[in-house]
DNA sequence: AATCACTAAATTGTTAACAATATTTAACAA
DNA sequence: TTGTTAAATATTGTTAACAATTTAGTGATT
């Protein structure tokens, strides 16, 4: 198993929250599930960390990150920028067959959401946010995109939790490729925005789940 | 020296232009140089290509990236988006002290200008855009742009050279700060927007600086 | 010269052993 | 119990030696 092997692995388990933020990962142990060197081990370490899913202290070792609210804020802020700027891009430039193929990607979305396949479905809806940036073309904006999508589960985990409810919803997926298909950009950025609001306000308005209060806790049970 | 520590001088080396594009970075080498180990070397080499800032290939070591033309152009859209979107969010919430601050930043920078100290000149004249994004309050946002601030002087050296022209004008950066203060957002970005245009247009209009034709080379000397 | 084959050197990549640091455990005292 | 210390253990960090690969050099052949 390669060292982008184990990254994925790993990055997916965070995304399937089979290891919720704030677990220790720690090396030799690492290692040994994937059959691999610590040293691999330490260099995925240090990528992760880089791209903000693990946090890493010296000497201490790394963890799942837990992103706070405020970088949540500002992720989900910065999302908004982008994306709008990539739609605003792509509309005037765009063809039938991207066209054609947007749509396509909704309607395996929606039979996948239709099956029951919940996790198929997930990762189809983020692949519609990539593949809306791929073809906007610009390699920078597409990178940092992507490097947003990598940091939202997280955040989205810490503060939200596994709530269904979470899920991008398909029918505004299908109102932006509209919007896009007429060439109406602001619109498609108008409803783009609406669309990650939806998200975003549940992190902001969210009660901050402050100490679990010890004595409400034990009296009340 | 630590660790961060050679990443700055390799970064402030580049940036200097005393290590052009291109020019292949070997471990052991700079490993003397510095006086580390070469582990040392090898992680700082990692950062550095992982902010694209050095190309890596395998077996094959590290060496200074000489970015495309497609990645300049896409660089510096993404700029304009990223800065574009920190003064929407600046504009309506900037106070009395941090226009003060912003335009004493400017007077340093045209003493500095003045003096002829133009090293000086260019890190205030970079400071400026960073102050912004620093008083934007998004640190993601702030990450990216610092991140893009990182790899420009790269693409210019690459594409534009050393011509003194590149440099931000001071004039705009001021009249940046007026539109600011006036709360006129649309305003500041659209000289943001033409501002970073001008040096932008340069490197899409450069003629293609294609192959140093040898016989040419050889023949006229 | 130009090309190929082969060897030697230089360079990058990996690993196991060791060092440094942090964490746990146990024993003891207040 | 609570707190303190000290040893034992676990974990991370570093390094020097080795392995694998690429690059440079050499000479033979056409």
């Amino acid at each position: 198993m390669s060292e982008d092997d184990v990254l994925r692995q790993i990055e997916q388990a965070v995304i399937d929250h089979r290891l919720p933020p704030g677990t220790k990962l720690k090396e030799v142990q690492l290692a040994e599930v994937f059959g691999v060197k610590r040293g691999t081990i330490r260099k995925v370490l240090a990528r992760l960390a880089y791209s903000r899913l693990v946090d890493q202290l010296p000497n201490r070792g790394a963890s799942v990150a837990r992103p706070s609210v405020e970088e949540g804020r500002d992720l989900f802020a910065t999302r908004r920028v982008l994306e709008g700027a990539i739609i605003q891009i792509l509309t005037p430039q765009i063809n039938k067959a991207q066209i054609r193929q947007l749509r396509q990607l909704l309607d395996r979305e929606q039979n996948a959401y239709e099956a029951d396949d919940s996790k198929l479905a997930l990762s189809l809806s983020v692949d519609f946010h990539r593949q809306l940036a791929k073809m906007g073309g610009n390699g920078v904006l597409e990178e940092y995109l992507n490097d947003i999508i990598r940091r939202t589960p997280l955040v989205i985990l810490t503060h939200l939790g596994t709530d269904p409810q979470n899920r991008c919803r398909n029918q505004e997926h299908e109102a932006i490729v509209d919007a896009i298909e007429t060439g109406d950009a602001k619109k498609a950025v108008a409803i783009m925005n609406r669309h990650l609001l939806h998200i975003e306000n549940r992190i902001e308005h969210k009660t901050e789940d402050p100490q679990p209060d010890l004595a409400t806790l034990l009296l009340s049970s």
